[in-house]
DNA sequence: AAACCCATGTAACGCGTTACATGATTAT
DNA sequence: ATAATCATGTAACGCGTTACATGGGTTT
């Protein structure tokens, strides 16, 4: 799969990052939604894209002698990413999901016990939403009232439409079930 | 986290099974929609688990001799099960998914390649609602109008109204952002 | 007889997290 | 000065997949 592999690939496609910036994105952009890895996994990474010729790296100074690595995608990984982005998957993967493995098997333990369970699952997703529409919100703001395939934007409008979506159906759900453990 | 491990408690707090079986209920029931695990990943689990004390097993013969190992929960493994299931989880973890990754990143790639991925994954999971649909259907002859708490499909229903729920949050997401590829 | 299902295991490898480890720069 | 952020790495361990490996039982 090498699924961390694309992603930095893909990163690097839009312009130049050192190992932090991945790592940030990871942890404040949009696609955190949906994907992440800690720094651990991410340099070690960037140290085997760069020994397999899909990026490099030029050395800058930050202040007197703070080193920082600054990554470019090359023409093989160019060629890489698009080569992955084009390949329709067939299967059918499992997205999964550890909270709706305790959904179910709730019926073993006391139905007041559970309801706390989706309470605080429900209190997670809900500020996940108020968070996701204020994203979106700001976005709203950069796009205008249009958004086309060619923007900028585009990938960061369909994570987040699709995000709002999922948290709004699992705060639904949610709430559905809790009305069976009253 | 250990995730597996509490699968199969789980799966064992509601009966005995092999683990032929155990692998069985990833590939056929209803859990499958949000977890899943090769039998390569079970078999050492099961024995990890034994060790614990948190299961054992009994050999029964199919046939003239063929080995099955029967395993059963033990208390150990039902107070580790009640542990599992009663503990809040405050982090919000994210729920990965490949193919929004690809999403991110799509402007990429030409408009028509694009739209090909997006159909592509829409078809699978069109397939997939309809799927879902018929064995919801299923459980609704099952259960009759009503569910409670109390019922040994409370679980299956859990899972099965989320697991719609999310294939046509999905469905509906990848047609609206077909159009934008037009 | 062949195909398919039942049944169990191991080995190699890759993915991912937590913890260990260090040090510079910037903002308060 | 001290806390937060920038910046990069390694080690140990656990999770998960693919492939290797074997053999019995049942159905066509």
């Amino acid at each position: 799969m090498r699924v961390l592999k694309h992603a930095i690939l893909g990163l690097l496609d839009r312009g130049e990052m050192s190992g932090y910036d991945i790592m940030t994105e990871f942890k404040d952009k949009e696609i955190r939604h949906f994907w992440s890895a800690k720094h651990s996994q991410i340099y070690p990474e960037l140290k085997k894209l760069t020994d397999e010729g899909l990026i490099e790296f030029k050395i800058e100074i930050q202040g007197e002698k703070l080193e920082k690595k600054v990554y470019s995608i090359t023409d093989a990984g160019k060629k890489e990413l698009n080569k992955w982005l084009s390949t329709l998957e067939q299967e059918f993967i499992t997205l999964k999901d550890e909270f709706m493995l305790k959904a179910y098997f709730i019926s073993s333990i006391p139905k007041d016990e559970a309801r706390e369970q989706f309470f605080n699952e429900l209190e997670k997703h809900k500020n996940r939403l108020s968070f996701l529409e204020e994203e979106f919100e700001k976005l709203k703001v950069v796009i205008g009232d249009e958004i086309t395939y060619e923007s900028k934007e585009f990938g960061n409008y369909l994570v987040l439409t699709n995000a709002l979506k999922r948290e709004n159906r699992y705060c639904e759900w949610l709430e559905d079930s809790l009305q069976f453990m009253k």
